[in-house]
Parts: C-alpha cells; structure tokens; sequence
DNA sequence: TGTTAACCGAGACGGTACGTCGCGTCTTTCT
DNA sequence: AGAAAGACGCGACGTACCGTCTCGGTTAACA
C-alpha cells in the first residue's frame, strides 16, 4: 500500500513510505491486534509489539509515539473494510439485524476482545478516543441509505422541514446495546437488540429525529435544575 | 458505617473491625477517590493511594488484594448516598430532569473524573466491573417510582398483563448518552438528554417496554443471520 | 562483615545492613571486579553487574546510585587489605622494592586490568576519584614506616627542622611509573622502577623533601611566567 | 594544512582531499574539541560533532571510523604548535618552568580540559592512546635542547659516556605533576612544580640520568620479589 | 565536455544500555 | 498476631546514542 495520504504520525515513516517501511507498518499492526486479543488492553505492551511485530521498540517510539498511536494506526486500518449496513426491506428489519450485528460481535469471544480493547483504550489515549470517533462517525455515515430507503418506501414521513436525522435513528438502535455492554455490563441478547430497534423506530414515528420538530419539542421543556448527581458514582 | 457487612477482601481487616480498622478503610477509600480525581484512572497507582491515605502499602495488599479492590470498596462506598429520581409531575419532564443529571454530571470537568474514571476501570478488573454493575443496577432500581408515578398518572397504558419494564424505560432514556459520552465520544448538550427522554417516551407509548407485549413483537422478528461486524474496530 | 561503618550510599542499604544486604553487598563488589577485568571500565554496564551478582538491576540503582557508586564501593574494598610497604634494610632497597611493585600489579596481565580500570573510572566520576584519592592517601600513609625506618639508620639526616616529608618521598618514587604508564604511555620494566627509586633517593639526600630547607629554595624560583601550554593537547 | 599526509582512515577522504574534504576535516576537528571542553570525554557523542560540524553523521563513521579516530584526529591537529621549551638560564629554572607550565595549564579551567579529556580518551581508545603517547614523544623531544644548554653551561656532568638521558630528566621533572593530578589527585600548586623540578635537578646531578652509570646502579638491585600489589586497588 | 566514480547529505532502522516507575512479595521490627 | 517499615525481584517504560544501511544528489577527476 504505496499510498497513505492520511498522517497516522508527523514524523517519521511518512516522507519515505516505500518499501521497508508499509511492510514494517503492516506487520506492526498485526501485532498490535494480536496483542490485544492475547493480553487486552491494559496488558498490552510496546515491548509485545516489539517482538511479534519484528520490529523494534525504538522504531516504535519514533514513529508512532507511543502505545496510544499505535493503536490509532490499528484503528485507522480496521475502519477500512466495505462494511454496508443491512438491507432486509423494512426500517425495523433492518434496525433490527444492524443491532443484532453489534450485539453478535461483542458476544462473540473472539472478535469481542479486540473490540472492547480499543474502547478501554480510548479512555486512556486522547489519540485512541480521537481514532474510534472517527470510526463510529464514519460507519453510522454509512448507516444513512438505511434511512434513506426507509423515507423512500414512506416508512418515514417525507422529511419536508429539514429531514430525519438518520445518524441519531442509527445510534438510537445500537445505543441500548452499549450501554449494556460497556456501562452497566448487563447479559445482552438478541431480544436486547430487537427492543432497541423497536424503541428506535417508535421514536422516529413519534418525529423525535425530525429536526424541525425538535425545536418545538425542545420548547417545552421545563429545564429542571438538579444538583444531584444521578448516574455517576 | 463502621462495620462493612460486604466483604471486598475476606482475609484480615474483617475480624476486628473497630477503631482504626474502619478510620483505615475510610481513609483508603478517600485517597482512592482523590487519586481518581487527580491522575484518572490510568494514573491511579498503590503508592498513592498508600501516601495518600497513610496506610502502608503492604497493609493495602493484605487487605485489598490489589487496585482492583481498592476501587471495588471505593465504589461501594459511592453508592451509599440517597440519591432520588427527579419528580416533576411527567413522564417526559422526570426523564428529561433524569438524562439532563447525566449530562450535568459528566460534563462537569470536577465530577466528570472519577465517573469516568471508574468505568474505564471496570475495563480492566473484574472487580471493579462488578461494582460497576451493582451500582447502576441499584440506580435505576430506584427509578421505577417515576415510572409508577406515570402509571398511577394515566400517562402509560395500565400495566395489566405483566405491567411495563420500568428499568428498560429509564435505561433507555439514559443509554443514548453514555453511548455518545464514553463510546462515540460525540458531544453531549441538553438538547441530547432531551431527545433521548423524549424517545423514551415515544418508545414506551408504543409498548416496546411491556413485556407481554414484547412477546408478539418478537415472533415478529425476522431473525436476520449476519456475520460481519458492524460497530466493532 | 556485619560491621560496615562506612557509609557508601546514605539511602537503602544502609539502615538494616543484616543478612541478605551484606551479603548482596559482597555479590556486588565481585561482579563489579569481574566486569572490569572482563571489560575494562568502557565496558563496565550496570546490567551486567545485575547479572553477574544476581541482584537487579533496580536495587542496584536504589542503594549504589550509578555505576560511580558500585565503582567507589568496590575500591573501598580494594583498600581494606593489610598491605605494609617492603623492609629490605636500606632506603633504596625498599623503594626500588616499592617501585617495582607498582611495575609488576600494572604489568601482569590479570592484575592491571582493574586497577587501571578504576584509574580510568576517576576521569568520568566524582565519585571514584574521590575513592581513588582516599585508597592513594590511605596507601601512602602505610609508606611513612619505610621513611622513619632510613631516619633511624641514619640513611637520612635526621629531621631536625620539621622532618623529611615522607609522603612526597614515596611519591616521588612512584610518579615517573605512573606518569610513563598512564600518561605518556611507554613501556615500563623493572629498570625504570630501579631509576625512579634512584632519582627519589637523590632527591632526598638532596634535601628536596625536608620542608624548612624548602622554604629556601622556593626562594629561589625565578617565577617564569608562562603562557605556552607544554604538555598539554 | 590541505594535504593530509598521514592516513587517519584509509578509505574515503583521502584520495581527494581538495576544496570541501580538508574545510570538512578542519570543522569536524572544531567541534571534536568544542565537545571535550562542553562534555568531557565520556560526554562526547558522534551526533554531537555531526550536528556542530555540519557533517553528516554518515561521513563521520565513513572516514573516521568512530569516535576514537575523530579524537586522535584531532590530537593530530593538536600537536602541530610550535612549542618550545623555556630558556631561563639555568637547568633549574628551565625546569621549574616547565613544570609550572604543566600545573597552569591543567590548572586553568578552560585549558584543563580538553587536555585531561584526552588522557581520559587513552584510557578507552587505542587510537587515542597512540596519539597521546605521540604527542608526548614530540614534546619531550623538544626538550632536549634545554638539557643541552645545561651541559654547555657546565651545569651537568659532560656526557663522556653516553650522554644523560635528556627524556628521562625532562620527564622526572613532570612525572609527579602528572601522577597528582590524574592518579592521586591531589591538589598541585607552584610549589609542588618546583619541588619536582627539584628533584629532578638533585637526581640529575647525581646520575641518575647518566645511562652508562645506570648499569653500575642497575647492578646492586637486590631484585625484592614481593607478592603484594601496592598501588593498585 | 561529458562521464563516471567517489563522496556526501538525509533519513530510517536494529540494537544495547540507560535510569525510572510501579507492582507485588518478603523480611525485619515494632507494639 | 497484626501492622509499619523497608528492601527487593521484576517487568516495562521511554530515551540516548550507537553503528549500519539505503537512497538520492553533488562534485571532482578523468576520458
């Protein structure tokens, strides 16, 4: 992969990417990922990468910085698959088997690890955090022809003022599942993931992702001043 | 509290709880919970924690185990206030006063730390995902007056074939946050905390939160097999 | 050795010199010696001393502070042997004697390499210069009986005006070696030991040693002022 | 000096040493003693001459080889004054200013070290060494005038047979200088210069010096063999 | 006057050792 | 007997400098 135009480090490895340099690349990020699935994060460490990887730890620190960059670059190439959102011919269907999808790949043992590795990094790496925005970003831009069709098929309202937020519809039908996962760490199943999905699209029938009415809605609220704090140890 | 009926470490310390064994432990879990503050989670070492509080480190060790217990206990003790839900005479202004309490607290630079400090922390240890989990179970325990407050309201449907799941109800107005919060790491506003109640709301007018119902919907389910990994790097 | 009433590192080590301390004191010493007979001082690495004596490498930097502090310790030593200056019946005999014992230690292949290690060793470290210094003071002091020994035979004028300054005496007969070793760097035999003796016996009969005669002949120095730098790069 | 006729390095720079190669030759130089006098010998890095010789780090290994070669290199260059020594008359007053030459210019902050930085240097670097005893070589050789004078003065013995050993006075004169400053390391003032010069005259009138008398003296060595080490730690 | 070989600048890399941090264990001493 | 105090083994950290290599670009000697 001669071609890199995005700057995973300033430094060096990004003036002279040819040869030598994408095959350490590459190989380092394999490693990274394997050290994640053996170790998970928080037993991660540059000197495993280091040697699975062939490539040595200074080297390491000189182009990516520091574990966290590594695991940025690791990201970087995990965001660039094909992946499509599902395309069942409803919104609930499809909702449905985009929620069941997160909820099988954080169930499964083997590719759950590195998953749930790189958000644990994110809550230790500014650069970690920056790389799974960008991620989550772009793959519920990739959800927006699911809505799309959805509007097409008059499943939606015809968008008139403003349109259907679809990226809010996408998180709404995947949110549950993570906050289970990650937060509240409760046993998820498929049921988990089909009631996301209907709660999602009994709020998109309701038009609370319909911009426009958002306003309204917004109006109305009372705006009660709490000093407590609930959810928050 | 003198005593600790839950036993965060069943070897020593738990036999002779008087005097400067419970003045020790509440000392510990202070300086656990400065050091959340000051250094995150990441940051959080024994050393510290053994300064800090002015117990030896060999005493943690014994007594804790290791970090892991340290924050286990620390947890427990922040779960022992009497926090309430919000009442504010509806449905869609309690959970809207509920998601804002999240927002506030976690958008607040002072307490925003050790909350999220501690969940980062349930990433790495058992222990601690544990406490974690007990925690939020018992915080929205605590939610299902509101929801019964809207039942005896009028404001959902009589709960007559199995009544509506009050903790699904009050996750759901939560988890779109957490999700944005520690997940996408998106911003998060009241404008946020306002549509996921309203959500909420929208999704348990249209029975997605009543069990008995959620029996139909279900067989509904088309029940789509999907291999590739949608929201996981 | 439980006794060890001087103090080579003031921080650990030092408060409860019992059992495995002393002992981790002794594996030191020798692994330092072996390193600098095997490498000479360039080559001396604190990791290999750690390997070397089966103490790691972190205590040794906690309780020796660098390699200055293992050298500086291992000199200590060095110098806590029971040499006594030779007794060949004649002032010139016994220097000569002397003098060809500083040609032999730094001829022989084995014996040198450490010494003139920890020659080395000054150059780059406060702290073993200091040590050095203190093993040379402490050596030449053992050298006073020699001088004391030719006043009493009457080999020397008897000191009546403060005495004859043994010290410089016996330096006298060892600085050309040193110079020739070390310096200048040409080859030393047992000749030029026998004519650094010579010169050093000379110079005291002479009077060059006798400190009141010396006042008279600094009286006599013209004070050349110089600018040139004779023998120095 | 454009041509360099002796060969540091055989390989590149010398077979065409015009314009840029000697220009290049002379900065690198420059920056090898600008690092002795800022670092010290074991503070003197080959990065640190490239980056204050504007020579790249590769053509300091291609034609110097290392370290060591830049430092006799540059000795070399250090070597070529046109140095004498003093003249004041008398064969004492040569030598007392000879010796305080030595002690001023090790004495003098500035001066003192780049020139111990060298000694330091042949303690480490073969290279070095052999240029410092050159160094050496060629300033004593200088010398001998100043012993010659002595001898047309009448000052020594004529040298009937053989001659007095003008190296081995002018060296005696310097030895201890030399041995306090670097092995003892003891403080050296005017005084300790005149006191070896001193002595050297006193051994110097007495033959020591006088190589024919040398095998009479050599003669009645009693040959002590001892087994003890003196000097050496 | 071109060629061509020697040389140099630039940068990345594998590698050794550094000196430090924090962990968790152990021993010794106090009370 | 439990706790305080300290030393230690241990693994990993992030850095400095080493010496090597590859890649272009320049330059000077020679055809």
């Amino acid at each position: 992969m001669p071609e890199a135009p995005e700057s995973p480090a300033p430094g060096p490895g990004t003036r002279r990417p040819g040869g030598r340099t994408a095959r350490t690349r590459a190989a380092v990020r394999d490693a990274v990922l394997a050290g994640l699935v053996e170790h998970g994060y928080p037993g991660l460490t540059v000197e495993y990468v280091a040697e699975h990887s062939g490539v040595h730890k200074t080297t390491l620190y000189r182009r990516w910085g520091s574990l966290e960059g590594l695991l940025a670059d690791a990201l970087d190439l995990a965001g660039e698959d094909n992946w499509t959102p599902p395309d069942t011919g409803s919104l609930e269907g499809d909702l449905r088997a985009l929620a069941r999808e997160v909820v099988a790949s954080f169930t499964d043992p083997v590719t759950s690890v590195s998953g749930s590795a790189i958000i644990a990094a994110a809550f230790q790496s500014r650069q970690a955090a920056d790389a799974l925005s960008a991620y989550y970003e772009e793959r519920f831009k990739r959800c927006e022809p699911l809505v799309q069709r959805a509007v097409e098929r008059g499943e939606l309202p015809a968008a008139r003022e403003g349109g259907i937020d679809a990226g809010a519809l996408s998180r709404a039908a995947c949110a549950p599942l993570f906050f289970r996962l990650f937060i509240t760490r409760e046993p998820v199943d498929e049921r988990t993931a089909d009631q996301a999905a209907a709660a999602a699209v009994a709020a998109a029938h309701a038009g609370v992702f319909t911009p426009a009415r958002d306003e309204e809605r917004v109006a109305s609220a009372s705006g009660a001043k709490e000093t407590g704090t609930h959810t928050q140890p």
